[in-house]
DNA sequence: ATGGGTGCATCACTGCCATAATACAGCCAT
DNA sequence: ATGGCTGTATTATGGCAGTGATGCACCCAT
């Protein structure tokens, strides 16, 4: 269930959407190029654009030919929807089972920190 | 951060953990054979294989061969620790990051059923 | 117009996963 | 001892995902 070793471009897909749902980077915001991002994550530059290929698809983020990736007008908003809805369907159910299987307390799992 | 498609054999070897851990299979009990459970579950018995083989590796399952796999003695307790720590250590930590991101409240989360 | 920055298409290599077809080795009830 | 159940080793194959190297197409500031 652990999965520390995830693939490369899904490390790299949950660090841009990270980016911006913490808002570092808002809507119209440039986001870092395919070559600067896969340097400073250690990436190759595919793997990296193989990462931002998932949220064009979603109309996330737009490209600019020649120029970058900009993030798409609503895209905080419906990137949070998107992934609330992605966590509470697929995500939490199994998690749930397993604190209910394992009979972890609330007190282990620090809910104060949540 | 869904893992909706994991290796058979991973999935298997969830099963499995699972039927220990709520006690379909107490310490000695005769476990399903490998072409059983394959059967069962659609699997390639050798997949089968390959997930019990895991649990052999850790100790938690003694092979009688010519007669089955059994759960060794002390399984069920030492898989709920193992488990429990792998929990706490590896998954946990990204999953209270996730909800906190979002922004998702413990009702959401039917902190009730657990 | 040209140089340097974009993204992206192509091809290729690698390793893992799953499956399959056998075949073998051990145990046991009959 | 024989048939039928166990697990397992072997070998081979197909598929697919991840990664990588190279080159091209595009755009913009200069």
């Amino acid at each position: 269930m652990a999965e520390e070793s995830k693939p490369v471009y899904l490390r790299l897909r949950e660090i841009i959407a990270a980016s911006i749902l913490d808002g570092n980077y808002s809507d119209g915001d440039l986001l870092p190029s395919v070559r600067a991002l896969a340097a400073r994550q250690g990436a190759n530059p595919l793997t990296v654009a193989k990462a931002y290929q998932c949220f064009q698809d979603d109309g996330l983020i737009v490209v600019k030919r020649g120029v970058g990736m900009f993030v798409a007008d609503g895209a905080s908003r419906r990137l949070r929807e998107t992934e609330r809805r992605r966590f509470l369907d697929s995500v939490w159910p199994p998690v749930a089972d397993q604190i209910k299987r394992l009979g972890i307390s609330a007190e282990d799992l620090d809910l104060q920190r949540v």
